[in-house]
DNA sequence: AAAGATCTCAACCGCGTCGCT
DNA sequence: GAGCGACGCGGTTGAGATCTT
């Protein structure tokens, strides 16, 4: 597919530059893909301008670099992101916020392109849900003290082993939730009044080392444990966490009233 | 089956930073 | 220190795929 996409932003100078010098843009094409793999293999990455222009490909050295770096690179992962890089990522960016580069840093094969993405389609999408703000305090606590115990839960359903494996008080609360039946957000929050009082007490370096700790393994884990235990058998939703029941939940209590639960166990 | 809505993700853009001259 | 080019990052876009009605 020959595409030569002319942009309606199209008329900065630079645009119009690249234009006189008959730079395409659009999607590669496996001639392209291939020359650039070709060229990259035999006088490796960086000076990617110099790239464009030696390789003989008509695109700018920023489209090399980011064709090379989401796509090409032979350790790029494909595939949907795995329960342990779900977790990774939450943990990560409510430590770091968009850091996306940073985040992608300690998630092997996984670009920075690829965990953006999946942030602003799966878990901002949760967070209009459930009518909070993606930045919004409730909607930081929900991920933390609600989705990531859930997922962790998902991933060792026997907490048992978890509580072997690591340090003992990485396990406490996030591991915890009522299973009796049916999912009870309030006892579940009930039962990790300690987290509550580390973050609140500003010791959320604290919280940090659990996570730091449950990190390690998860890294660890990846290379054995690819498909972790999702709802549809080899499936990696996040969304079967967030059920009705779940998101109805949270809609009452995070959004309406759980701040000040928060405050009254700190 | 078709049309519209929604989702996904590759690719682009602008801007900040760094290193060299 | 100023100017410049290269690079990297985060935000945004839009085409194609998928889902819903």
């Amino acid at each position: 597919m020959d595409v030569n996409v002319i942009k309606k932003s199209e008329g900065s100078q630079v645009q119009q530059l690249a234009n006189e010098m008959g730079l395409r843009k659009g999607p590669w094409t496996v001639d392209e893909d291939a020359i650039l793999t070709n060229y990259i293999s035999t006088h490796g990455e960086g000076h990617w301008n110099s790239v464009a222009r030696s390789a003989g490909l008509k695109r700018s050295g920023k489209s090399c670099r980011l064709r090379w770096l989401n796509y090409l690179r032979p350790d790029v992962r494909r595939g949907n992101i795995t329960l342990q890089e779900q977790i990774l990522i939450l943990d990560l960016h409510f430590r770091w916020g968009n850091r996306w580069s940073k985040i992608a840093q300690h998630l092997p094969g996984r670009t920075d392109n690829e965990i953006k993405n999946y942030w602003r389609t799966r878990v901002i999408k949760q967070a209009k849900q459930l009518k909070c703000d993606v930045n919004s305090k409730q909607f930081r606590d929900a991920l933390r003290y609600v989705w990531m115990p859930r997922l962790l839960e998902r991933l060792h359903p026997a907490p048992q082993k978890l509580t072997n494996q690591t340090e003992p008080e990485t396990q406490t609360g996030v591991l915890v939730s009522n299973r009796n039946g049916s999912d009870s957000g309030p006892l579940l929050c009930a039962k990790q009044s300690n987290c509550l009082s580390d973050s609140s007490s500003g010791q959320n370096v604290s919280v940090g080392n659990q996570w730091s700790s449950f990190n390690n393994q998860l890294l660890f884990e990846q290379g054995t444990n690819e498909n972790g235990h999702g709802c549809g058998g080899g499936g990696e939703s996040l969304e079967c966490l967030w059920n009705d029941e779940n998101v109805w939940f949270l809609q009452q209590q995070l959004c309406d009233d759980l701040e000040v639960k928060f405050n009254s166990l700190a």
